[in-house]
DNA sequence: CTCGTGACTCCCC
DNA sequence: AGGGGAGCCACGA
């Protein structure tokens, strides 16, 4: 049984340490889908009626943007949770992004 | 079943 | 160097 794309991004955000960002790009690649970033950034929408705690304020676009945070329940939810482990965001925008990135190792494919 | 639609990214003019 | 288009794939209508 394999595990679907839904839920290796799913497997994969859950895995963003505290204080941490991740981007759809990474996640994809990571998943064995390098192209299919904007499924990353639908699957993270799906992920608010998960059962499970998705942190998917840590994932952001590569250029360290919120741009997901039109869907949290506030505009300004994405970047409080954020700000609340200690990432600093000014106008959308991740200060010293690279410095909080996160690189994801690249799951096993078990496609092959 | 087919079509449209994404919280994106890369490549090619 | 910057803008536009194509690729990606799951899911709902």
């Amino acid at each position: 049984m394999e595990i679907s794309f839904f839920d290796k991004v799913f497997l994969l955000a859950k895995q963003i340490p505290y204080g941490k960002v991740c981007t759809y790009g990474h996640i994809a690649k990571a998943i064995g889908a390098p192209r299919a970033a904007r499924m990353v950034g639908w699957a993270i929408n799906k992920s608010f009626s998960h059962p499970e705690y998705i942190p998917a304020h840590r994932v952001v676009n590569r250029i360290g943007m919120l741009s997901g945070k039109n869907h949290f329940p506030n505009q300004n939810t994405m970047q409080e949770l954020l700000e609340s482990e200690g990432i600093i965001v000014e106008n959308d925008q991740i200060i010293d992004f690279e410095k909080h990135l996160w690189i994801p190792y690249l799951f096993i494919d078990t496609h092959s």
